[in-house]
DNA sequence: ATCAACATGTAGCCTATGTTACATTTCAAA
DNA sequence: TTTGAAATGTAACATAGGCTACATGTTGAT
């Protein structure tokens, strides 16, 4: 009942190379951007607490991102290695131009993301709910489609 | 220029608790999907070759997924205490009820998110590419509403 | 000018997810 | 029936992202 361990040698299934493969591919983009969303909704945040408060801390991020001062801490050295912040020892956080330019991106595309689902019907709670997750997600295409669909009607 | 670390005292900003804490807890939550994500893309890959190959074995499973055989292995080893599989050494995986029923709700959900982005003109690779990100992240009333367009035209 | 409270930094621990290198088991074929 | 290649398992390591507990720096108020 049992599929053998070994297939057989000339049998075996036909070549379904193709869509495992492109299956697998997309997963590990899936996975890999995962890498890159945490520097996201840093930077993000950072450029909204700037602007709102003139400067971004340490603790307003923690409390912002939901994680402790900690997490803040380790995350910001990663991202200042990434080239995307600039801190020095208990002075506030600012972001690079390279930081400056992701963040105006994400902001855009979260805010495109969040306007489309609500001109769908979707909910103001939700919409900025599920934007947050799927902002990380959309590639240009689709980016490009959901604007263009949000400027007719 | 720069500002204080500590805030006046009663001065202070106005109690701008709300937005960031909704964010705070939205950007949690988006963390916290992050563990099941997983569980989701096994139980879907798990059912799948099993309707295609018969039964799913590690390496069909290491290739779909885009991983090594090791991390199989070991996130295997969470989901049956999570009671999502039944595995046996050296033997085919199998779902469980509950993995079975994780598996149709999420190979719906991916159906559903590809198949709207088709409708809104996103090319077949990109909906594809996009979904696999998008669809651990869509809310039931996201969903729900990309549903009822899907039905009406 | 002092100092207590808050912000920031550091040490050490945990889990999840990846890896490479090597050991063991299975089974189709010689 | 033997056997070797493929599948599976295991050991040991790395990184990312959480945490608590504790140490150190800063500064508004006294």
């Amino acid at each position: 009942m049992a599929r053998s361990l070994r297939k057989p040698k000339a049998a075996g299934r036909p070549p379904e190379v193709r869509p495992s493969a492109q299956q697998a591919e997309n997963l590990r983009r899936s996975r890999r951007d995962r890498a890159v969303e945490t520097a996201q909704d840093y930077v993000e945040a950072i450029a909204d607490l700037s602007a709102s408060l003139g400067e971004a801390r340490v603790v307003d991020l923690a409390r912002r991102l939901g994680v402790t001062h900690v997490t803040v801490n380790r995350t910001l050295t990663r991202l200042q290695q990434a080239g995307y912040v600039n801190t020095q020892p208990y002075r506030a956080i600012f972001l690079t131009d390279s930081g400056r330019k992701l963040a105006d991106e994400c902001k855009r595309r979260h805010q495109t993301v969040a306007a489309f689902l609500r001109k769908l019907g979707v909910s103001e709670k939700t919409a900025e709910l599920d934007a947050e997750g799927i902002e990380h997600h959309v590639s240009p295409e689709t980016l490009a489609t959901f604007e263009k669909l949000l400027a007719r009607r």
